[in-house]
DNA sequence: AGTATCAGTGCGACGCTGTATCATTGGATG
DNA sequence: CATCCAATGATACAGCGTCGCACTGATACT
């Protein structure tokens, strides 16, 4: 619910317009809490067209609202942001969930290897593909 | 040209055929220095069939003789690998350039994070984004 | 060497994900 | 409440990759 509380004033603030189907989108993420494809979230929004959740969902990307999560097979879904901030990613083959998490040694360990090689560091990805604790569990 | 040496063997002692098609491939990539793109690579073998260069390419990958590499904005683009074992990337926007570098500090951080979320690690990537050296010097 | 087998190929159709175009609509502002 | 232009919806299109299927040719077996 946070998501569309504070996130309306955001949009106005960068100069979008708060619009019924951005809204609705907004609404739509909230009540979801596991990584989506545009697929489904359109689905979901039958009178929102296709092309509208696309643009809607790369706007909400761009502001850190939703964040692009890159899957081992080359497929690519959405989560909304938790921290709103830069993360990495820890991602479950077995149920799809998807864990954020922070680390400055991580980053730090990132910068250093730019560095040694002279190369300006602009952004960096970084996905960990797994199992998560709940699905190690004896089948 | 190495690329081509080794890899002859690798394919017959994995099962695979060595066919005409397949040699085509393995020296175009061979007689490449940059990251391409299927397409780019068809283009180039106008006898082997698109298909064909698709499923060549993704068992090069399978076999680490070529890798992966996405771009920031999505798209994918092919390196012959250098190194045939575990890195990561260096991307430069400027240029396209793709450098691979090796870290075991950064894949420790990595195991690291893992451990703490009690996540059961298969694999994960890394790619940096930036520019390189040479693409910094003064326009 | 001759032949049988089936992995690999080429072609074209298809599917999925995302974008471009463009006429229309409806927020924000004064 | 009138104006303006960002945003929308519908649809066509583009890119990347896979599928299905008949054919071919590399490998193994005799």
């Amino acid at each position: 619910m946070s998501t569309t509380e504070g996130t309306t004033e955001r949009l106005e603030d960068t100069g979008y317009r708060l619009t019924a189907p951005r809204r609705a989108v907004l609404e739509a993420i909230a009540r979801t809490n596991r990584p989506f494809t545009i697929e489904e979230l359109s689905e979901r929004l039958p009178n929102i067209g296709r092309a509208t959740v696309f643009r809607t969902i790369k706007l909400l990307n761009e502001l850190d609202i939703v964040c692009r999560v890159p899957l081992e097979d080359g497929g690519i879904r959405y989560e909304r942001s938790r921290s709103g901030r830069h993360h990495h990613h820890l991602i479950c083959s077995e149920c799809g969930s998807v864990t954020e998490f922070s680390d400055p040694t991580l980053d730090e360990a990132i910068e250093q290897n730019a560095e040694t090689a002279r190369f300006e560091l602009d952004g960096h990805s970084a996905e960990l593909y797994g199992r998560c604790a709940p699905c190690q569990r004896p089948t």
